[in-house]
DNA sequence: TGCATATAGTTGATATATCAATTACTTTTG
DNA sequence: CAAAAGTAATTGATATATCAACTATATGCA
């Protein structure tokens, strides 16, 4: 890794993988749905396994901001995929629900997630994605510590 | 992977690695400049490297939308960092040049960028990186087909 | 209790991402 | 050569990223 190029380094990899996932999953998304992007479905699953969830451990799970994700709920808001209200016993945080139309969409979107995660691990062995997982996981705790 | 939790998939590690690696570079450059962003230095060094690339390329070798490219070179122009005129042969091109604090700042940034990757690597033999490497390939290709 | 500190979320400012439409120029081809 | 097709870059609109400052509420501890 003595290379001194800017270019043809694993960083590149990682960021054209990961880009190139989240586009073929977004055309796959707007197949069915055509006002929702792949950060607002998985907003919605998330919530929709763990309805109590504040917006910052949503904003953890995702590794985004606390800003980005205001600016995507109120999206969702505005768009009727959930209503937000006060918490009563924590008046800091924001009670989200998924409304009706967010949960017709869960339920068609799901199996479109799980789908692409698959197409784009098709000829990845178990050991494989774990291999790359936990290579990963290094770089991410090498950048963290 | 049959789970069907939106979390726990490795498209997760991909994103945090990246994210991580991408603030920690950027913490990294502001401690020697103060006005630039990881992706402006990056467009520094390609350009020194292949001064007569065209923004279409550097897009692709970025993987970066030529909108997304159109403001960052006009950011770099508005603070110094570049010219851009027409190109005489091919009137459709600009023709990017780097100016003396464009220079200056290669010159203090190469070796910086050069060991945010190494630490980042830090641990990681070289052929897990090129395993590494070539998983992330097969992920960008399933989706690209 | 009462203040210091911590936490959840919002807002502003700026940078980047993404798609679609458009401009300006070049190349191809009939 | 002229029209068609292709290419490089820009622009507009909208979404997201990121940092810092701020608001409102909650909690810890002297």
């Amino acid at each position: 890794m003595q290379n001194s190029s800017p270019l043809q380094t694993v960083f590149y990899s990682i960021e054209k993988a990961i880009k190139e996932y989240r586009k073929y999953a977004q055309v796959s998304i707007l197949k069915h749905i055509s006002d929702i992007t792949l950060d607002q479905t998985l907003v919605l699953m998330i919530l929709n396994e763990t309805p109590q969830i504040t917006q910052k451990d949503i904003a953890n799970l995702l590794y985004k901001d606390n800003a980005s994700l205001t600016r995507i709920i109120e999206l969702m808001v505005k768009k009727g995929y959930l209503t937000r209200k006060k918490n009563h016993t924590d008046g800091r945080r924001s009670q989200l629900d998924i409304t009706e139309k967010g949960k017709a969409t869960i339920k068609k979107l799901s199996p479109v997630i799980i789908q692409n995660r698959s197409t784009a691990l098709e000829g990845l062995s178990e050991d494989e994605i774990s291999q790359l997982d936990s290579l990963l996981n290094k770089i991410t705790s090498n950048c963290t510590k």
